[in-house]
DNA sequence: AGGCTCATGTAACCGGTTACATGATTAT
DNA sequence: ATAATCATGTAACCGGTTACATGAGCCT
């Protein structure tokens, strides 16, 4: 329950289609939160059945027509109240299907176990190389967005790099510890 | 698309009933994967239909009857087969409504961003207070347990640890850069 | 000719959540 | 008395995924 949130978000800095919200999605937050774009068409009509954005079509004769969505003053209000809201539980970003298999793993063999941690780690190392280019990203948007958006975002790459850095550290201890039974 | 496995990786020990599974995952996994009573009545439903496990009725006379389920060598395969099998993609444990919230969170002001990381950092510290109990609980199960299944539970509850230890540290980091704004 | 950009959707499905329903026995 | 334990489900809902459908114009 936080795209329709993120939707609001990214309409608060100006009026967009669908379309737009679906760029503006795969190029910044992508890397935390994989929106589809059918998704974003569903919740924007969601949104305006509860009056949190309006839309009025814009007629193009080279390219097609296309809806604009504008966030109302009840939509701010709803954004502004969701971002001062209360916390999520924290045992919800705890639930990852990884954790069960680890869980479980107490079946496999050592040398499985340690091959599949290697894997995971690999992974994750695969993972924070591509996150490289997130800094220049943010640079790039930021030229159009104040100091305290551009931290925000920082921060969010902050966390993604901290976790997989985390996954990485935690796999080498559990190899280890692994390679101490043999 | 983790609980049937769960399920599975519980009755691989022994058979059991959808209440004592529902005790299981309750007094085990249950800091990382919180799992309803009813869903697991309805999955060992969809899991007996493909034959991964199967019931029969036992009667009882003081206590309400109970239907016990045990695993079926088919059930035992797709459980190791999902043992060794790929893993989960990282995007998905990085997907929390957390980070789409500290996002958008350069529209509100530094007191209020330092508020809402404070108030973070706290629930994190009670969270992993809450999780000192674990070593206890895997002391008590692992009388019955292999090395390697301790082992492998011990690996889960540093995972979590670190996850929220991490959590604690970044929100520390972006407190200070806050400060460091005015 | 082939692929990309612009542009918007529908439909089936799925894992999971929340809430509700029932009812006997046993321990405090 | 009342709370907990044992025991099993149904129903409505919800956010999200996957796959599919359409179609014009522009660039190479």
């Amino acid at each position: 329950m936080s795209l329709p949130h993120g939707i609001l978000g990214f309409l608060y800095t100006g009026s967009m289609t669908g379309y737009d919200l679906a760029k503006a999605f795969h190029s910044s937050v992508n890397f935390f939160w994989p929106a589809q774009t059918s998704q974003i068409y569903l919740e924007l009509n969601k949104l305006e059945k509860k009056q949190l954005v309006r839309s009025n079509v814009v007629v193009q004769t080279v390219k097609p027509n296309k809806r604009v969505y504008s966030i109302t003053q009840a939509g701010k209000d709803e954004l502004f109240n969701w971002l001062s809201g209360g916390m999520n539980d924290l045992q919800k970003d705890l639930k990852t299907s990884f954790l069960m298999k680890v869980f479980f793993s107490g079946y496999n063999s050592a040398e499985n176990n340690i091959h599949m941690l290697t894997q995971f780690s690999k992974e994750c190392s695969r993972y924070l190389e591509s996150m490289k280019e997130i800094p220049e990203t943010i640079a790039f948007y930021g030229e159009a967005a104040s100091a305290m958006e551009i931290l925000c975002w920082e921060f969010t790459a902050d966390y993604g790099a901290s976790y997989i850095q985390m996954c990485i550290d935690w796999s080498k201890r559990c190899i280890q510890r692994l390679e101490e039974l043999s």
